[in-house]
DNA sequence: CACTTGACCTGTCCGC
DNA sequence: TGCGGACAGGTCAAGT
């Protein structure tokens, strides 16, 4: 199990590993050192034990982790979070890669250690203490406010939905509407910039100058990005090395993120990098136009 | 209102 | 090598 860091792909990698794991085991009992982001809403450690795992799935950028009880736990990883499964036969591990993601466990950044019976630990690691977990009741799950306004799933949004969301926001630059979880819900930075370059669309373009063909081509461009990092995720041990010549992170599926200054796979422009909206957009300048 | 900026945190990397 | 600044995958609140 691999990974690199916690968007739509991440999430759904680590989110089957745990499934599988989790299902089934039963709650001993849970701690925590930074309980500004660890939320009981009126349920306590009395609850947790005893309960057992249902079901863990993906909603949003969201782990959703369902028992027998009347709760439910939500657990975001925000930037640098991360989950890991142990006991003593088996690791599961997924999220951003930094500590790497065969650190011993437990370490610096663990936030949350949930303890199952039979010795078995789930970490919740957060370098920079973003992420959260949340216990809500079962029934508010679905609308707690973490994903009750999230738009379509990323992945499963049909062409014809997400050309007519697009209708309804025609001046909004694309990147920027692309991460915006109400309107889809999934991707962020990476797989923004990865759709783009794939559907050759500049990321501050308006909604309003796309064509029907570039449309198309940013739909499969999202799924076609989003599947192969998921591929990838879910195949290979590591599916990030330190590079030894520059970047600190080397994504083997990336073609635009974090590739600044280097030749574009499609026309050997150098990628560039750009501040936009509060965050950094990577593009190819020369197939990826601003102007036709 | 819609849109932008700052805040939340800690660590790494890059340039001087 | 040391030091300061930019930057990091997300989201929400506050400000304009």
């Amino acid at each position: 199990m691999g990974g690199t860091m916690p968007e739509l792909p991440e999430v759904t990698v680590i989110v089957k590993g745990l499934d599988k794991k989790l299902k089934g085991l039963t709650f001993a009992g849970v701690e925590y050192d930074w309980p500004k982001k660890f939320y009981w809403n009126g349920f306590s450690m009395k609850d947790l034990k005893g309960a057992k795992v249902k079901k863990v799935e993906r909603i949003g950028k969201v782990v959703k982790i369902e028992t027998d009880r009347a709760f439910t736990i939500l657990i975001h990883l925000k930037l640098t979070g991360q989950l890991i499964y142990q006991d003593e036969k088996t690791r599961i591990a997924g999220g951003h890669p930094i500590p790497p993601l065969n650190s011993p466990v437990p370490n610096k950044t663990t936030r949350a250690t949930f303890e199952f019976t039979g010795g078995g630990h789930l970490y919740f690691n957060d370098l920079r203490k973003f992420g959260w977990v949340k216990i809500v009741h079962s029934d508010q799950g679905s609308v707690d406010s973490a994903i009750g306004k999230l738009g379509p799933d990323a992945l499963e949004i049909s062409y014809k939905d997400f050309a007519q969301r697009l209708k309804k926001k025609p001046n909004s630059r694309i990147k920027k509407l692309l991460m915006d979880q109400a309107f889809v819900s999934g991707i962020g930075n990476i797989y923004s910039d990865e759709a783009l370059w794939r559907a050759k669309i500049h990321p501050a373009r308006s909604v309003a100058s796309l064509s029907e063909v570039e449309i198309k081509a940013l739909h499969k461009g999202i799924n076609d990005a989003m599947k192969l990092a998921i591929s990838k995720g879910g195949s290979s041990a590591n599916s990030f090395v330190g590079s030894g010549g520059g970047k600190g992170l080397f994504l083997s599926f990336a073609k635009a993120y974090h590739m600044t200054g280097r030749p574009c796979e499609r026309c050997g422009a150098l990628i560039v990098r750009k501040k936009m909206d509060g965050r950094s957009a990577h593009f190819c300048p020369a197939c990826q136009r601003l102007e036709p």
